[in-house]
DNA sequence: GCCAACGTTGGC
DNA sequence: GCCAACGTTGGC
């Protein structure tokens, strides 16, 4: 049996939630912008396990699970001249960026706030408690995966 | 609103 | 290739 991959990925609750992907139930993972989130999700396989993080909100924190459904999809917003992600520089012959499909899981009962995650883990061990770290899509160990799902 | 911690861009 | 200027993310 193969394990899964645990990962993190953020998003501003205003821009896309946990209820709204609870509702849609399976989303494309688009608008990725920077080449090591992106180089993440070329790393990842289907049914890797992924938190769901709100960011930029008050407080901060884990949210929910999703699962990862397709991999190296084409990113369409990269060619959408009217979104906030295109991309004049990339062309579709080669394409720059790419996403995944996820698939909602579930929703927490509770919030995992930023602030419990810095009181129970080290900034080596949950990068996403590390001061000043911008990634949106972070990798998470099996073993402290496993202390997470536990907590929500 | 401030600012730390980057990533990106472009002149040279 | 260097680096200054600028832009972005996201916590506080």
């Amino acid at each position: 049996m193969t394990e899964e991959n645990y990962w993190l990925m953020k998003s501003e609750p205003d821009a896309y939630s946990i209820d709204t992907l609870k509702k849609d139930g399976v989303t494309l993972w688009d608008g990725i912008r920077n080449y090591q989130a992106r180089n993440f999700m070329r790393n990842m396989q289907k049914g890797d396990i992924i938190f769901f993080y709100h960011s930029n909100c008050k407080p901060p924190g884990i949210v929910g699970l999703m699962e990862v459904i397709d991999l190296n999809l084409v990113d369409p917003t990269q060619f959408d001249k009217n979104s906030k992600y295109f991309d004049p520089k990339s062309k579709p012959e080669n394409p720059r960026w790419d996403c995944v499909k996820v698939k909602f899981l579930s929703k927490s009962k509770r919030k995992l706030s930023l602030s419990e995650l810095k009181i129970l883990f080290s900034e080596d061990e949950l990068l996403v408690v590390k001061k000043g770290n911008r990634l949106s899509i972070l990798p998470v160990s099996n073993e402290i995966a496993k202390i997470l799902i536990k907590k929500i």
